[in-house]
DNA sequence: TCCTGTGAACTGATTCACAGCA
DNA sequence: TGCTGTGAATCAGTTCACAGGA
């Protein structure tokens, strides 16, 4: 019944992760994922006073290349202006719409621990995504402190979900507990996770998992670093250096 | 002098955050960023009791393709016994080494707010990585409880990274501040760096950067979800929707 | 017989290069 | 003239399919 969706970006071909069957040719995941950065990179510009952008000029400043912006942009619909570039405003609100950012979200945490209370206290939230639940088996019964809101136990999710029509979860227990709670969710009709545990979540065709995972980012740039303490800039690993 | 490296998994060929022009053809990064996973579910396998693994069933248990595991596997050696499968044990000790993290690792931290004293207190870290060094300007002079570290402003960020060798940072300073972190990071030596601000680092070509951007991965995920308010679930915006 | 390692085929994303609009 | 939008070419990563070792 369920089925593996990694995400953790190691696919190169999220399409997997297209929940929904979308009419016409859908827009691939990569490009999904790319959008929020022109939303906040156009926002930032025009707040700064800048009205108009090329794809050039974007492109020094995303760090992607300017035919990629447009192509991106322009699976979308028309919104440059040839001779002229892009609006900055304009474009920033028609992405942040495509994105459905024109609405507030409410999210279902689980997990308030470490990592849990930071991402309840989190100042990038609001206003768009508002944390309207909090779950948690060994804090059940007390109050988040600046919300209000009570800590309830991990039975009381899929209920809790359901009755507040939440579709958004973020997952922020330890590794054993994780696929529990994602399961409670996905039963209450969550749909988006972002998953803060390091586990391999497997879920419905039809929800989408992020995951966030610093350490495994830090265990991956080390491969970049010298192989010993001490050691200076040094070469990885290549197919010429067998390991067997 | 410096040039954006992006890396939050945009790039589709994201070879261009491989800061160290290798002997023979480098291996991709994309495969790179998988090796993490291969070492935690191995590692947690061998923990379990299970000795060996094929192909088949630590895709099932990833959610990745078994030929992706093998070849990914492949391009460093041959871990794999035909008829067999893979040693767990022997594989995420080969797997942990490749990725250097058979040493411990000192690492910088810049930011001392929510996300730097999750950062600081998190689990996972250790016995890997281990905070050394923190910064923050508005904590100047104060003591980390935990390790007794003295937290030191920004100014000083480039002298004791590179007076105690610190190869890896982490910025977890707000947006505006932490281009400048990263440059004393660099400026002292430190080499890969995991950034929590929602900004594009520019960096030489020589420093890796990952981006943790929970609000960016929300932010892409209500793509999927409906476009108001207590709607259904409804099918995302396709090529066929004209957003000009 | 089981399962790895790997050429070859394929799929999908990025870049090139330019027609065409303002 | 400047810059978008987009076919065509290119490049990279994934999957197929199978030879061959244990």
């Amino acid at each position: 019944m369920t089925r593996t969706i990694p995400d953790h970006s190691l696919r190169e071909n999220p399409n997997d992760a297209v929940p929904i069957a979308p009419v016409g040719h859908p827009i691939p995941d990569i490009v999904i994922r790319r959008l929020p950065i022109y939303v906040r990179t156009l926002r930032s510009l025009s707040e700064s006073g800048v009205d108009s952008v090329s794809s050039e000029e974007l492109a020094e400043q995303i760090g992607i290349s300017a035919a990629q912006i447009r192509r991106d942009l322009a699976s979308f619909g028309r919104f440059g202006r040839q001779g002229k570039g892009y609006s900055t405003a304009e474009v920033a609100d028609s992405v942040a719409e495509i994105l459905h950012l024109n609405r507030g979200w409410d999210v279902a945490l689980a997990g308030f621990g470490n990592i849990g209370r930071a991402v309840a206290h989190h100042r990038g939230f609001p206003p768009t995504f508002r944390i309207a639940a909090i779950f948690d088996r060994r804090k059940e019964g007390r109050e988040e402190p600046s919300t209000g809101l009570h800590i309830l136990p991990p039975e009381a999710i899929s209920a809790e979900v359901r009755r507040l029509g939440i579709e958004l979860g973020i997952i922020a227990v330890p590794a054993g507990a994780a696929q529990d709670v994602a399961d409670r969710m996905v039963e209450g009709g969550v749909r988006a996770l972002l998953n803060y545990a390091p586990v391999v979540l497997r879920v419905p065709d039809n929800v989408v998992v992020r995951e966030v995972d610093p350490v495994a980012a830090l265990r991956s740039m080390t491969y970049y670093l010298s192989p010993a303490a001490g050691d200076g800039p040094d070469a990885p690993a290549t197919a010429g250096l067998r390991a067997g």
